[in-house]
DNA sequence: CGCCGCGTTGAAGAAAATCAAAGCACGTGG
DNA sequence: CCACGTGCTTTGATTTTCTTCAACGCGGCG
């Protein structure tokens, strides 16, 4: 069977049985390509499907009233856009693409299906939406609390750190294609102010940005500078997962105990 | 039966079934007392309980390694904290209380207990978690992209709009435990800026600083200044909670039907 | 009384925004 | 192959917003 993008992210959490996988790829089936800067909806709209992303990359934002932006979050392969409507008719920010990419539409209604039929991965959707939840922490820290040279690097080491666990080799230069309007608009500050703090960093050989995006010359000196803990990034769910297993078990045994009784 | 907070929280989202009521019930079952101040836990500590909220006001926040730090949530009666360390082994975020207050803890493993015996919880308990994204986003945009005046306003109008929904009687005005120390840590903003935001917004008659505090005296208005959409915390999920009562009921009838057959 | 936590005020300085103008890479069409 | 437009980046000068520092006020409480 053909290890679709999202398994490969749900297996970072735990091992899957036959039916689980079967389960999750029925999310991923209708990959569809978009070009780099389509935008897939924009705040405001309905909103009745979830995504995955299995290429590209991609981003939330949300448009001001004064014209300024928020860009709001990244999402690389393996990631699941719109987790967070889930409880929302309308979309609460726009979606758009930084590169051609791929990605899978599914209804909501479809994961409440999933919850009913595995416990385990409904209890890891809960943890995706749980570490969703903890970047969305560290960013606000990031925007809150740091200087314009701490906040970019940060920023790109969190992405950087994140790619470690997909399939992308992050052992030589890195290149993010991250455009340095975005870099504004995610960590609050003004273009102008992004070049220049990007031209230290380049000046102390942290990193070269490109066009259209910025290559990663020395990853741990840009943690060093950012004061990255990736404490946030790194689940330990072991206990809380064999729980879940325990529970499925339980609930399989009773059905298959009703069943055989059934057929006695 | 003695309605909980937790039930009365759960109940905006969807009528309950007894059965539901029970097992809500059962995360709110020993609240104990702390007092204003506390430190229930630090940044680090293991993180094996939730918490649920049923007096009193707290919220969270990060020490930074230079000796500042970040607020990042408050939390008021009805709310559940510590969601987001599903996830995680150990707490990412202190937890600290603004008033004296009374909280129930419950073991984590006991969500998954719960999403195994109950479709319709599960799915609420997504929702809150989607809802609370949609929180943390809102803060981000506010800290990316607002000014002082704005920021103020729209922190402040946020949580009166959160207590709307909870028993707070929000017709006259109402009074916020939050001292200017925190506002300024939640927002990003020293303390001294904080004052002085507050008494131009006080000379424009919309608050008035209190000892420890900030009454608010005019909430149209500061949702005037804050540019406040309320859409981020009015949830539309009446199609998704169909969906999940609908499953709910075809699994009962599934092992009601397995238990009538065997016992025929 | 005297201390402590919190709020208030003024003056000076730093960080980042804004304004305005070029520069540079890349694709497109003549 | 070159001219041209467009999107993104770069740079300098100026202004705004917010911080920092330092001091003082003020109510509560042992």
């Amino acid at each position: 069977m053909h290890t679709s993008c999202i398994i490969k992210h749900f297996e970072n959490y735990s091992p899957l049985t036959e039916r689980d996988r079967t389960l999750l790829a029925s999310l991923e089936k209708s990959p569809r390509a978009y070009a780099r800067n389509s935008v897939l909806w924009e705040q405001g709209e309905p909103s009745r499907h979830f995504y995955t992303v299995s290429k590209g990359w991609a981003y939330t934002y949300r448009n001001m009233h004064d014209g300024t932006r928020q860009v709001l979050d990244i999402y690389v392969p393996g990631d699941i856009v719109g987790l967070r409507e889930f409880a929302f008719s309308h979309r609460i920010t726009g979606l758009a693409l930084l590169s051609d990419a791929e990605l899978c539409a599914f209804p909501k209604t479809r994961l409440t299906d999933v919850f009913s039929q595995s416990l385990l991965l409904c209890n890891i959707f809960f943890m995706i939406a749980a570490r969703d939840q903890a970047i969305l922490l560290e960013r606000l820290v990031n925007l809150g609390r740091r200087s314009a040279r701490e906040k970019v690097a940060h920023f790109l080491v969190e992405i950087a750190e994140r790619l470690k666990k997909t399939d992308v080799d992050t052992s030589g230069n890195l290149r993010l294609p991250l455009p340095q309007v975005l870099l504004a608009d995610a960590l609050g500050l003004s273009v102008v102010h992004i070049n220049r703090t990007l031209k230290e960093l380049k000046n102390d050989n942290l990193l070269l940005p490109t066009n259209g995006g910025v290559e990663l010359l020395n990853i741990k000196a840009l943690e060093e500078v950012a004061g990255f803990d990736p404490g946030y990034l790194e689940e330990n769910i072991d206990d809380m997962l064999d729980h879940a297993r325990e529970a499925q078990l339980r609930i399989d045994a009773a059905f298959t105990n009703a069943d055989d009784n059934s057929e006695e």
